[in-house]
DNA sequence: CACAAAGTGGGGAAAAGTGGGGAGTGTGAG
DNA sequence: CTCACACTCCCCACTTTTCCCCACTTTGTG
């Protein structure tokens, strides 16, 4: 389970550190893709093993030919150096827009990587806002319960 | 059940000591995050396990892609010292607008950290709104049931 | 009133994060 | 073929943050 919020820095050579907690529980065979929203999602093998359902052939409608070939596409095994740093490839960082600084986000199942002015939206939400979201959330749920 | 109301300091290192009577109701896994109305809120295990349906994969819908982010972005495992204290993270702080002392309020299953003035608020209530309350929240059941 | 338990505050060791140097590898131009 | 350049890793050093431990104060209880 991964939860919370870090800004972490990324330097001139497109390394960023990934934080401890989050670490050491990824285990070698976690993957780094694009995601929606122009962030960036770190998969744990578990969860990458849930995505392996898009898969290419003659019956694969468009659509999803077309999400298969940019996930699939842009996705890179992580490797981590002795500090506990990830490479941003150049692409990575055009895509998600990321410069200097990034935040990386806990997401229950998987890790976002976000830019700094993007996740301030999402992230600083004032108490009305959030509460408003809250709210629809278990609107949500009392809705699928019938 | 967590009952009853306390108000304790929160130190430059932003630490709260969590009562001694909710502490021993705590297991390790208990989660701090955002709540409603600008308050911190502490579930225990099995109450939060209640709040994981939500997970990220390339096919979860755009609504409950930004309530994942917010929610478990905004959370914390809690970790006490060997003095029963948990750290607020900046951020939550800054989220219930806590300075140097707050309230630790037991709310049946959960409980709540709120900043001075608010919980005076809502603390301090009339006789008067204490009844108007709670024939609203009666109304509202009974409108429910139908 | 004495003792125990709970809460508060701070210092210091250890861990996490940040930045940069330099060896090794590969590519392309001369 | 050789040299220059770019790029990737790996390693080292510094800074900042975290967290663990100790000590004091306050509160509650027998």
């Amino acid at each position: 389970m991964f939860l919370g919020t870090y800004r972490h820095s990324v330097d001139a050579k497109g390394r960023i550190a990934i934080p401890a907690r989050f670490r050491e529980q990824l285990p070698t065979g976690t993957v780094i893709s694009k995601g929606a929203e122009g962030c960036l999602q770190l998969y744990p093998p578990q969860e990458w093993a849930g995505e392996q359902g898009l898969r290419l052939g003659s019956t694969t409608p468009a659509e999803e030919r077309r999400l298969a070939r940019m996930m699939f596409g842009a996705a890179r095994e992580c490797e981590f150096d002795g500090q506990g740093r990830i490479v941003l490839s150049a692409d990575q960082r055009q895509y998600a827009a990321i410069t200097n600084v990034a935040w990386i986000v806990g997401v229950n199942n998987l890790i976002e990587i976000w830019n700094d002015e993007q996740w301030r939206r999402i992230g600083e939400a004032t108490p009305e806002e959030y509460t408003r979201i809250q709210d629809q959330v278990a609107e949500r749920r009392r809705a699928q319960r019938t």
